[in-house]
DNA sequence: TACAATTAAATTGTATACAATGTAATTATA
DNA sequence: TATAATTACATTGTATACAATTTAATTGTA
C-alpha cells in the first residue's frame, strides 16, 4: 500500500456512487424529454403522486433538497400545470404543493420509465436488492 | 404489487444513488473548505495527482465530466497554481493538463480526508468493498 | 402584551452539469 | 491538393444544488 493509494480515483466510494448517480440520470432523459420533464421535477412528481398534498419542508425531507432547490422546480411545475402552490391558511409560512389532476395523468404516461430504466442496470435482481440496500445503509446512517 | 408502486420513490434505484452521492459530498464540505477546494476540483486533483498530465478528452473519460464542465474548473485551478494549461505543439487541438509543485503538495494537505469521510459512513469492511463492486458492475455495464 | 427567537420559503451568489453550438486544428478523401 | 469530415476544446443557455441571507409569520417568554 502506498503512501497516496486513498487518494487514487479509484479507490474511493463515494466517486462511483457520484459517477453512476449522473450516467443514470442521462439515461432517463430521452423519456424524460419527451414530457418536457427533468430528473428533479419527475422525482418531485414521484412524492405528489404519493402524498397529493404536502409542504416545501417535507417535501425536502424526502428528496434531500432544500428551498433554494425546490423553489424554481415547483414554480416550472406550476407554471406547466402539474401542481398547485398556495400558502397555508392556518400558518402563511407554510407553502402548500397540491397535486392537480393534470399532473395525476401524467403518471400514466411516466409508468413505463423504471422498467425501461432497469433494462439499462446491468445487475441480476438479487445484486439490484442487495445494492439497494447498502445505499439506504449508507443513507440513513451517515454520520 | 399496486398499479404504480414501480413509481415511488422509495422503490427506485436511481434515486438512492443520487441522494447518497449528493449527501456524502456534503460531508467533504468542511474538508475541503479549509483548502479552497470544491468536490469537483477535488477529484480532478485526484486524476492529477496520478497522471501529472493529461488532456481534457482523457481527464474527462475519468471524470465522466465534459469540457463544459471541466473548462471552467480547470481555469480555477489553474488560478489557484494546482495546474498548468498548455496547448500541444504537436496537435493544438488538444489542452494539455499538467500538475504543479504546489499541486503536488496540496496532496500532503488532503491526504486525511478519505479517512475522515469513511468514518461517516457507516459500513462494516466487507460491506463497503460490495456496495464498490456493485456500483463499478453498473457503471462500467451501462446499456 | 412587547419583543426576542424560531420557523418556512424565497432570494442571492457561486459552482457545477450537460446539451447544443461554435471555432480552430487536423485528418480523410475525392 | 482542395475540401469535406472529424476532432478537441470553448462557449452558450438552461437547470440544478446549496450555503448564506432575507423576509414574513408564528411562537416563546420576560
Amino acid at each position: 500500500m502506498e503512501e497516496y493509494d486513498n487518494l487514487k480515483l479509484e479507490n474511493q466510494l463515494c466517486f462511483p456512487l457520484y459517477a453512476c448517480s449522473k450516467e443514470i440520470i442521462k439515461k432517463y432523459k430521452p423519456y424524460l424529454d419527451k414530457l418536457d420533464l427533468t430528473y428533479t421535477q419527475y422525482i418531485t412528481m414521484m412524492v405528489l403522486w404519493d402524498k397529493k398534498k404536502i409542504n416545501v419542508k417535507e417535501l425536502g425531507k424526502y428528496l434531500f433538497l432544500d428551498s433554494g432547490t425546490l423553489t424554481p422546480v415547483l414554480k416550472k411545475l406550476e407554471q406547466k400545470g402539474y401542481i398547485e402552490r398556495n400558502r397555508n391558511k392556518e400558518d402563511e409560512r407554510n407553502l402548500i404543493i397540491s397535486i392537480t389532476k393534470l399532473g395525476i395523468e401524467l403518471r400514466n404516461k411516466v409508468k413505463d420509465i423504471p422498467n425501461n430504466i432497469s433494462k439499462c442496470v446491468n445487475l441480476e435482481q438479487t445484486e439490484a436488492v442487495q445494492l439497494y440496500k447498502l445505499l439506504y445503509k449508507v443513507l440513513n446512517g451517515l454520520k
